[in-house]
DNA sequence: GATATACTGTTTATCAAGTAAACATATTGG
DNA sequence: CCAATATGTTTACTTGATAAACAGTATATC
């Protein structure tokens, strides 16, 4: 089929209107007045406020206030709560990505890329917090998956296997990000009121996870890993992001090796 | 510190409401008339609904109008939309685990684990859809992450290792849950009307991923394995969850390899 | 057994949020 | 110049969560 050839016009017409926007297919109006916002400025100021109060602070009349604007002006720019997320979620996605590296460092090269997806929930903390729709269909996000692939650019795999090893990456990623953050939350709430979480549970998980139930998860609690306490002094092996995606690592490693030399390992 | 002469009831007041409850920490009351519900009854209800119109459609109005009652009446029982979000969720996890496997056969489990998983995002497409308010506290969300740890009962890990393992899996075997969900949807949406995203969005994509500003993406998205058309195509391997899976228990195995024998690979 | 108490489910009432529709006003193509 | 098309506003509707007051009921206690 060739669907090569379609414009960028029709492109937006298939996209949700969300995304449409986001890639700027939208004809600038051509009479009425002048717009006194733009897309660009509501995004904005959308992600300020939920960077400060949180997603749920992002209401169409919160967001409009803030702009000096009634809730329903908004509606002139963008069709729908759902796109203003979506917008925001690819803002957050803007971001700067470092050089390519040479294709022997595909492993330094993916760790950045996970390094840099697990900052995006720690800047914006709410950014975990949007519904998955799909498969990202943004610019920016596009751009970070083209990030995650990148690495695999040399490497004798089918479009398959590297979107495999993309969801791989990504959503070890993505759960590794929400973790830091509410870690970050952890220690931003347990500065200023000791009311936070992972402490209080860890009490009371001790009381109600017994051994019988729960004979592998027990010990655990009780040595008060689960609930994650002391959470520094596991540095033992690198921090412990870099664990777990050193595994993923050695994984990818081990599977090029075979394909490559039919079934010996390094 | 010694926790452990908690009480159940103590333990209860340092959970959210919704956990406690599925803890079934709840003094029955003594007096008054008798209840004509139950928080089963409730979140059974509550569930039936999500699965069949989604977690949108779960509304304490509706919930209570189903079972013939109004609203208000649910908030004698559960003290929150919150915390019927949680029962519910706590309520999918409760699935049988297959029995025990020898400990030489923990890849298998691990495979289990991960395949029981992804299941409950295919059983309930909305589960992924509750916002996560932290590490698990449910009891029967707790044991599924048991069972995540049961093939690593054996392994010369310690506990961060072990919950590191955890993470890889479940990390994986969320992300796989949803796109499966999706996959899921997407194929019965597109026997009754052909208006699915996949399809559509391929060709806008094809459109707008220009190989200039996506060179590691664009070729991928040429050749429809970015929006999985073909779907079944590429079961070359094994199907697509278990390609990155194996990746997985690779890494892991490396690790159990390198652990053991002091740095030699198998 | 009477009665106060602690419950039950209901009714009524807020409040917030998303968004449709109608309106007055401002630009600009023809 | 003016019809057409925008713009931002006002008004209004709907849905949802949940607080508060209420009337009826079962039980603990006297």
């Amino acid at each position: 089929m060739n669907n090569n050839d379609m414009t960028r016009e029709e492109a937006g017409k298939l996209l949700p209107p969300g995304a449409a926007l986001a890639w700027g297919l939208a004809k600038p109006p051509q009479r009425g007045p002048k717009r006194e916002m733009s897309i660009d400025q509501i995004v904005g100021k959308a992600v300020e406020i939920a960077d400060r109060d949180g997603l749920a602070a992002v209401s169409m009349s919160r967001v409009a206030a803030e702009l000096g604007f009634t809730a329903m002006s908004l509606y002139r720019y963008i069709p729908s709560k759902d796109d203003l997320l979506l917008l925001m979620q690819d803002k957050a996605c803007d971001i700067p990505l470092p050089p390519a590296r040479p294709a022997h460092e595909w492993r330094e090269e993916m760790r950045e890329y996970v390094r840099g997806t697990v900052d995006i929930f720690r800047a914006h903390p709410w950014y975990g917090d949007i519904p998955i729709f799909g498969i990202p269909i943004s610019p920016n996000n596009l751009r970070v998956v083209d990030w995650a692939l990148r690495p695999m650019r040399d490497m004798p795999l089918n479009d398959y296997e590297k979107m495999s090893f993309v969801l791989l990456l990504s959503s070890y990623a993505r759960s590794y990000g929400m973790i830091q953050r509410d870690m970050d939350r952890a220690v931003q709430a347990g500065s200023n009121a000791e009311e936070f979480g992972g402490v209080h549970y860890s009490a009371a998980l001790r009381a109600l996870v017994k051994p019988e139930q729960y004979p592998s998860l027990h010990p655990i609690v009780v040595s008060g890993a689960y609930t994650d306490e002391n959470g520094e002094e596991k540095d033992a092996v690198g921090n412990d992001m870099d664990f777990g995606l050193e595994r993923i690592l050695d994984g990818i490693d081990q599977y090029l090796h075979v394909k490559r030399d039919g079934g010996a390992v390094k």
